[in-house]
DNA sequence: GCATTCGACAACCAATCGGTTGACAACGGT
DNA sequence: ACCGTTGTCAACCGATTGGTTGTCGAATGC
């Protein structure tokens, strides 16, 4: 867990976490609130909030006793931006390929696919 | 983790599962291509390449001794429509937030908010 | 036929994770 | 000035994770 990234991920792999930020789209509340749906304590849904948190997916500020939480969207642009790109990837090689194929299917060429080997 | 969302984002949450990724879109290939740049053994990234493959992420094919391994680069979508989903939700939230402040601050707000993105 | 190569499976280990309970800090209401 | 409310911290527990080593299976090359 080094990078932003890995906390991004890693925070949202846990479904309890994802259905806390799907409900603070609908505005902040307070871990009670939060906890509230769950048959879990409100020292684990707490525990959530800290890794939500330090993912940067959420911040806390103090109102008298409560804690409210607010989602932090922006944090979504990590992990868009990552999947965007490698994505585009995958599918800029795949249409090459595919053109490959159907150049060597309709012309039988001879030069052989580049199979450069990752970056070592 | 239960459904596939998790078994995705807990995937990805791994910074060498994500580079396998990521070197998968420049192409298929092999488990021993996969493991070299790594100091951890074949069998660790074979492991990993279990992982990948039960979030849908990759395929595993047959060619003689060798598997090689491909990216199933739709698994993305999953993401991209949960991320997408939430991110307009929020933004649709904050955005109503916004007007309603405008209007405390400023009754005749008629020129274009700036809509930054301040993070604070 | 036989050794080799590539990769999976199993058993094990330390570290982390999601959960618990108990204690306690911060604040407001009365 | 207390008590109740709200939430965090700390210690602990079982399950899972990422890694190791050893073994073994499948397919090829000689």
């Amino acid at each position: 867990m080094t990078d932003a990234l890995c906390r991004v991920f890693a925070a949202l792999s846990d479904p309890t976490r994802r259905d806390i930020v799907v409900r603070l789209t609908d505005g902040d509340a307070t871990v009670g609130d939060l906890a509230a749906p769950y048959a879990v304590s409100v020292q684990a849904v707490s525990k959530h909030l800290k890794v939500l948190e330090e993912a940067g997916l959420v911040t806390r500020s103090r109102d008298a006793q409560r804690r409210p939480v607010h989602l932090e969207a922006g944090v979504f642009d990590l992990m868009t931006v990552w999947i965007e790109r490698y994505r585009r990837r995958a599918e800029e090689r795949y249409g090459r390929l595919d053109g490959v194929l159907a150049q060597l299917n309709d012309e039988q060429t001879e030069s052989e696919a580049p199979q450069e080997e990752t970056a070592s």
